[in-house]
Order: structure tokens, then sequence, then C-alpha cells
DNA sequence: GCTGACTCTGCACACGTGTGCGCCGCTCCC
DNA sequence: GGGAGCGGCGCACACGTGTGCAGAGTCAGC
């Protein structure tokens, strides 16, 4: 069922079909309502390979998440495919899992595919790809990472603002040995979050304790090992400022299968605000991030900067109190 | 940079350089890896969509969702993704957002792109779009969910033995007073393990009781809700059994805010065991499915089977049993 | 040396849609 | 009545790759 079979049936050029199906102003008006009536009835579906090979244009978006397990991640790409599909977009999704192999072989299909654009998500500074990337002539949109080179735009948290607020909040209530349970893999966001916490201690004339900096690795397991470590010192921290959600739960986790409760005898700040982030036990305090908006943006960026100069955008961060954090004890 | 500039560079015909990429033996030896080379060298990067439109395959494959923040559809997807990969094809994501309007505009998308085939997953029983999935002529699977019809195979958990094995846990700990915590979208699984739960309660001879059965949305907010319900009632359960993590998770919070205490007060069973299930206060009782598998499976079915007929792999769920479950207290 | 078989390469067309340009027929105006 | 202008339509080619078939060249066997 091609535009042919159509232009057979309304004894017309297949031109006039294309036309016609397309709102050209060029067909008459009662041709144009029989082609249209005919292609409806008969189902036709216009094929979108051939339109892309004619115009060059796919009209799709490549994805790169390093896991689309990973919430966050879900989240933003959630509201990436809102936007994509409000602009007659597809999204091609691209699910790295942080092999280094794997995600060498996304990108060249991406590239094959000849998407219109990219969306980078989580990715890793100096990931293998990004070269890849960049030698493509389609605009890029990195989420929460930057990268020094042409066609690339981000969009943003404000990552040590963030940061800053949060430990300032923990300051706040008193805290004096606050750690920070990082992540190993070298994101971006990872190291703007260390220098807001840093600041904040600088601010409050803090001292900073190398050994109260615990690297995770950005998810649940990763979370209650590196806080575990954290309990087994001599001198353990009242407060815990975390990287994201995710490795807060699993601090959660950790502090209680060590018998201890939260707030009473450890504060814990998580990052991202994921929904279920209301609802764990206490329910957290953490730094929202208008995930889907983020995704929104990003699709904006890629749609309206074809090729333009660079551009990076930045969200702010929203500090949102729950129950998992309190002045600190007098018993410390 | 097309396969025709590669040829002047080799001084053959496209049709020589189209050949010798895909490493037919009709080439000779050292003219392919000439050209080989010069592909290499100068970057070129084969058209996906002009070889779509030659081959008629795309080597991609539709994926429909309710959210892709769901944390269950994200599993799924992930092994979608890798068994995709894996086989060379591509995964365009379908996000529907449960939104009936976006939902023909997806499909509608899927259609016209040529994908190979169509994995649903979480999809609602009777959705709009579902008979203009069975018109495309394309091999379709649906992920626990099935559909009287041909071009559809499905994979399932065992949703009726595995609920059964959760009720009869806590049936053999001493609770006569168990709970149905659903979905109210009529999703089939919703069904099939309310049929278990209904099956446990004749084995063990206790009563059904319709008030100890409320609806949520499958999400936290509907899980938390439909608790709140369930602790209003003047003889409340012992025992809930809800329809999945994000439910369980969201009773868990329910029940804390009434003040009552997990498992003394009442167990909690959910189903699905997401990552999270683990890392919950107190660790979550549930139902495992083989997440990641199921998604590959259903890209195994999807290319193996054409156009065959219909097919329906069921795989076992596996009860995990944690701390949210507990023998019933001699005080009720 | 001729023939047949085999290897390698190129020609030409196909896939389905978009589009520049030319042609036809009508209308309007001088 | 003739020419200009214009609306409506078709011709032909383009997009980049795959492939059936024919033809050119080589080699071995008789």
């Amino acid at each position: 069922m091609t535009i042919k079979d159509i232009a057979r049936a309304a004894s017309v050029s297949h031109s006039t079909v294309s036309r016609a199906l397309r709102d050209s102003p060029m067909v008459g008006r009662e041709t144009a309502d029989r082609i249209r009536r005919i292609a409806q009835e008969s189902g036709y579906r216009a094929s979108a390979v051939a339109r892309s090979l004619a115009t060059s244009r796919t009209r799709t978006i490549g994805v790169v998440v390093t896991s689309i397990a990973d919430p966050f991640a879900a989240e933003v790409v959630s509201g990436i495919e809102e936007a994509a599909d409000s602009q007659g977009y597809s999204v091609i999704l691209a699910d790295s899992n942080a092999d280094p192999e794997r995600e060498v072989r996304v990108v060249t299909a991406l590239q094959e595919r000849r998407v219109d654009g990219i969306v980078v998500t989580s990715s890793r500074v100096g990931a293998l790809y990004v070269p890849l990337l960049a030698q493509m002539r389609v605009p890029i949109v990195l989420v929460n990472n930057q990268h020094p080179s042409e066609f690339v735009h981000s969009v943003m948290i404000g990552n040590r603002e963030a940061a800053l607020a949060a430990v300032n909040h923990l300051v706040a209530l008193g805290h004096r040995r606050i750690a920070y349970l990082g992540d190993r893999f070298g994101h971006q966001s990872d190291t703007e979050r260390f220098a807001g916490y840093r600041e904040a201690l600088e601010q409050a004339d803090l001292p900073f304790t190398p050994e109260l900096v615990m690297h995770g690795d950005g998810k649940l397991e990763g979370g209650e090992q590196a806080m575990c470590r954290l309990l087994s010192l001599a001198a353990r921290p009242t407060a815990v400022f975390c990287y994201n959600d995710m490795s807060a739960v699993g601090a959660l986790a950790g502090i209680r299968t060590r018998g201890l409760r939260i707030p009473e005898d450890i504060s814990v700040v998580g990052f991202d605000d994921l929904p279920i982030a209301r609802y764990t036990w206490p329910p957290l305090t953490t730094v929202r991030q208008p995930k889907r908006q983020m995704g929104r943006l990003a699709v904006e960026r890629l749609l309206s900067h074809p090729t333009g100069i660079e551009e990076n955008t930045t969200v702010p961060g929203e500090l949102i109190v729950r129950a998992s954090t309190a002045p600190l004890m007098e018993s410390t």
C-alpha cells in the first residue's frame, strides 16, 4: 500500500497524492479531498523511511542513557518522550549499560539511523563515545554534563548552589561532622556537588575531613556499602549528604542495619527528589530536580538550535526538607 | 558521504562497494580489502534509512510502555534493549503516558516508521490501540498481558501460582484477615493475582471479605491511599498482599503514618522484586519477576516468529521472603 | 586453439516519497 | 481575438542502498 496505489485509485499522479496528503496549496480543493478520503479509507500510512530518504531528515532523536533502569534517567527520558511526541519526533533509545563496547555500538547505530539530534543523560565525562558524537554533524544536548565542543549544548541543574543549600541546612541544624557520600564514576555532577559541600563547610568554618568522603556507585548497593564504611569510622558523622537519592536510600538501609536511628542518630540528605523520596522511612530530605522539565528543555534546545553556537541552560534545584534531617542531639 | 563517494575513490561501481561492505563472496579479496580500508579511513557510515527502503526491513522494534518512569517497565525495557542490541536492532520507545490520544499517536508513528516488531508492556486490556496494532502486519509480543488475536505472542509471569504462593505464605504465618491491595486499571496481571489470592483463601478455608479488597493505581500514591482505607476498617487486616512493589512501598508509608509497626502489627507482601524492595524498611517480602529476562525473551519471540502462530511463554515467579512479613501476633 | 566453467564487476532497476519545472487550459484584460 | 497571468496537474529526477542479470576476463581441459 503506497502512494502509487492511492494515485491509481484517484486517477492522478503520485505527485499529486504526495502534495494532497501534505496539504500543499498546489492541489485543487476537491481533488485533495478525494485523495484524502481514499487514503483514509484504505488505511494508508506514509512510509517515514522513504520520506526520510527524500527529505534527509528522519524526525527522530537518539537518547543515550547509562541505564534506563536508573530512575533519574527514566524520569528525564519521560520528559524527552513527551516533548518529542508533541513535535512529531520519535525517540530511539540507546542504553549503554555502562559497557564501553556497547557505548560505541549504540552511538554508531544512532549515526547510521541518521537521527536529527542526540540527548545524552547521566554520561561519564570522557566516555569513549563523546568524540564519536562530536564528529557527527548533529546537534547534541548533554543533561547534567558539559563538554567543551561545538554542537554541544547542555541542560544542567545548579549543582553547586543546590549542594551548598543542602549542606547549609545541615549546618543550620547544628551538625559539624558532615559526610559526603559520592559517586565513583567521575560524573561532573558529582564533582560540582562535592564542590558545593566543601564551600558550605568553608563558609561555616568547619574543617574538611577527607575520611568523611566515601564513594558509592550512585545506586542502592554502593550507597549502603559506602555508608557502612562511614559508620565504621572512630568518629562517625552525624549527618550525610548523598550524591543522589538512590545512594541515600542505600545509606538509610545501611544505617538501620547498624541499629542506628534516622534522624535522631544521623541525618541524611539526598539529591534528585525521586518519587520514592517521599515514601522512604523517614521521608527523605533532598534536592528537587525538575527531571521531566529538563528532558523537555533538552528537546527544545535540540530542535531550536539545529547547529548554532553552544548554549548552556541551568535550572535551579530546590531543597525539600522532610523528616530524615533533624537538629543535632546533645549526646554527641 | 555515500557509497558512491567510496566507489569513486576506489574506482569501482557502487554495487561493488555495497557488496564489499556487506561481506558478499561475490567480490574479489583485495578489491574488498581496499574498499573496506577506504570506507574505514573516510569514516563512512551506511545509511540505515536507505538500506531500510531497499530491503523493506528496518531492524527496529517499537516498545510501547504506559510510562517509562514505572520501574517495572524500565527493567523490562532494559532487557529488551540488551537483546535488541545484541541482534543489531534498535529500539524506538513509545511512552503513552496512559493518555488515550497519545496512545494512538505513538502507535501510528510506529506504523509509519515500519518497525519490524512491537513489544507492549504493562498495557491495559482493551486499550484503544490494540486493534490498531493488530491490523499492522507485524509480530507483536505482549509482556504480562494477553490478547486473543493472530500475530500476538505473550511473555507472562505465572501470576496465579505466584500470588497463591505469596498468600499461602501469609496463611502459614497464621494470618486470617488478609487484604488484597490491587490496581484499578484492569490489567490482566491484576485479575490473575487476585484470582490467586482468592484461591489461597479458599484452600485455607478462609472467608472472602469484599471490604478487604482495595484498589490503588499501581503506584506509590495509590498504594498509600488504598492502605489508609484498609486501616480505617472496623476490623482491619493483619496482612496485605499488594499488586506490585510500588503499591507495597506506598502501603508501608501509609501504615507507618498511622503509627503501626511492620511486621508486628501488619505484614506486607509485594510483587515484582524491584531493586528497591531489598532497601525498604523493613525489607519487603515479594514475588520476584525475572524482568530483564522477560524483556530478552520478548525480543527473542519477536525475531524468531516473524509471523507464525501465537505463542504464549510463561516464566515462574519466585517468592522472596524478607522482613516485612511475620507470624500473626497473639494480641489480635 | 577452442569451449565451457568460473570469478569478478558493472548496468540498470527497485524501494516510496518529495519537488523543480514545464505544460495545459482557463480567465481576464486590453 | 490574442496575449498575459494563473491555478492545477504530471513528468522526471533525486535521495542511498540492494540485487538480478549480463558481460568481461581468466583458466583449465580436451
